[in-house]
RNA sequence: GGAGAGAUGGCUGAGUGGUCGAAAGCGCUCCCCUGCUAAGGGAGUAUACCUCAAAAGGGUAUCGAGGGUUCGAAUCCCUCUCUCUCCGCCA
């Protein structure tokens, strides 16, 4: 959520990235403000009164052990019509705040500045291109390759867990663990510290990151312990620190986590979800960030090209979209989108979106630092996956396939495989 | 799952109805003293919000969370959560 001052301060800045982000509506700032206003007058009346009882209580105190119970009794009556009104705020005052919460959760992040305004994915700008991807007629589609090797068992995933729940075996199993470790190490050398996570977590997490109260339908839950199966890292990890106050020298915090991420996805079809393009579970690794305000923007070059330089290691081909106002989401203030290129369906897919939040995601969850003078403030957060594992491992089947559906290892997956090429004909 | 104990500031730990946001100690910061080291003295050291142009100042709330009793609650009552110990179960 955005600062309530910032909106009073900046409100036409937050109307126009609002617009920008493809609302048409911004009345929501002006009935922020509105309440903002009401709220603030309610606090200042009930400190007011309740300032007002705790000096009579203070006088009633010294009567009592002096003995004056008559004045004490006269004191005690005037009280009356303060409790009555301090009783109707306290119950006014937290209802305006929290109305005002509501609309507040509303309002979308506002765009850096150096992000291309824009209503579509047409209007992303292509940042970079890296790579040579293969155009031969004849390229399978990763599932044929996984097919004929017996590397995907979607049927008894079915069986066994439902659509959207595959198995992987053997070689391929073993692609995954070998990428998910090459994947860690690598964040590891970057100076990131490897977490391993909580895979349910409770309500405030959930909260914390915002997935609820918006988008409590991507998430599997598990009513009766009040769980919510993670569907990133990001969730546990960015909670991490929830309501924490970190101190300047302990900046910045990367971190990196390994998990199996759960997303619901109800109503996807098509050619969107054959193979391993979309699945209700799936391995990612995720890299976050804890930053000082000012960092922010750097950190987030340098998120996306640690990114870059996985693929870049595996030589699969990419390229990456710095994302329109439009098309970024709410929460973000800038976003990349790395995409591979799939040579056997011949079209990109994402694997990685690497976003600054900016204090958005902080705010919500209390994520502070303490600045020099002493003061809290709130940090900046930025994650991206570091990378999502099956479509990385589509492309890679796809880009390294033989004619004979056999498949070559990347030489930085080599030892890890213990092999150079994996199926057989 | 059963039984018991507990939850106070960065930490340890007092406090059972009236200047308690909270003693004391430790830690930390600054200053003084001391020719190293050690020791000593003094001051300061939670968070959030409102008010104020800002700073200063003022006000309010917070002693696990929520509710109640009272003029007044860290202290009394109710509900919940969590932690610890013992037993059971268990990778």
């Amino acid at each position: 959520m955005l600062d309530i001052t910032y909106i009073r301060e900046n409100t036409d800045a937050v109307k126009q990235g609002m617009i920008h982000k493809g609302e048409k509506d911004t009345s929501l700032v002006d009935q922020a403000l509105v309440l903002d206003a009401k709220w603030r007058d309610g606090v200042t009346r009930l400190d007011r009164s309740r300032s007002e009882l705790n000096q009579i209580s203070g006088q009633v105190g010294a009567m009592m052990k002096s003995g004056r119970k008559e004045e004490a009794q006269t004191l005690i009556q005037q009280t009356q019509t303060l409790k009555e009104e301090i009783k109707e705020l306290d119950k006014s005052v937290p209802e305006l705040r929290n109305e005002l919460d509501q609309v507040l959760y509303q309002i979308p992040n506002v765009p850096d500045p150096s992000v291309p305004v824009g209503s579509t994915p047409d209007d992303n700008v292509i940042h970079s291109e890296w790579g040579s991807p293969r155009h031969e007629d004849h390229l399978k589609p990763h599932w044929e390759l996984a097919e004929q090797n017996h590397w995907l068992d979607f049927q008894r995933g079915v069986k066994v867990a439902g659509a959207g729940f595959p198995f992987y075996v053997g070689e391929m199993a073993r692609l995954q663990r070998s990428l998910i470790s090459f994947f860690l190490d690598s964040a590891v050398d970057a100076g990131y510290t490897e977490l391993q996570a909580p895979l349910f977590v409770n309500e405030d997490s959930a909260r914390g990151t915002g997935q609820i109260p918006d988008k409590e339908d991507m998430m599997y839950v598990i009513p009766k312990d009040g769980f919510f199966a993670i569907p990133t890292a990001e969730v546990p990890v960015t909670n991490f620190h929830r309501d924490e106050i970190l101190e300047i020298d302990q900046l910045p915090v990367f971190y990196a986590a390994h998990t199996p991420c759960w997303r619901r996805e109800a109503g996807s079809y098509g050619k969107d979800v054959k193979g391993l393009n979309r699945l209700h579970q799936f391995d990612k690794v995720e890299l976050v960030k804890m930053v000082h305000p000012d960092q922010s923007d750097e950190e987030l070059e340098s998120l996306r090209e640690h990114a870059e330089s996985l693929l870049k290691a595996l030589k699969i081909p990419f390229r990456t979209l710095l994302m329109c106002t439009g098309d970024m989401g709410f929460t973000q203030t800038k976003k990349y989108d790395l995409e591979v290129w799939s040579s056997g369906q011949k079209r990109w897919l994402e694997v990685s979106s690497c976003s600054n939040f900016g204090s958005f995601q902080a705010r919500r969850m209390k994520l502070r630092y303490r600045t020099e003078s002493g003061k809290t403030e709130m940090l900046h957060t930025l994650n991206g996956s570091g990378l999502a594992l099956p479509r990385v491992m589509a492309a890679l089947l796809e880009q390294y396939q033989r004619p004979d559906g056999r498949v070559d290892v990347p030489e930085v997956l080599k030892s890890r495989m213990g092999t150079d090429i994996i199926g057989s004909v």
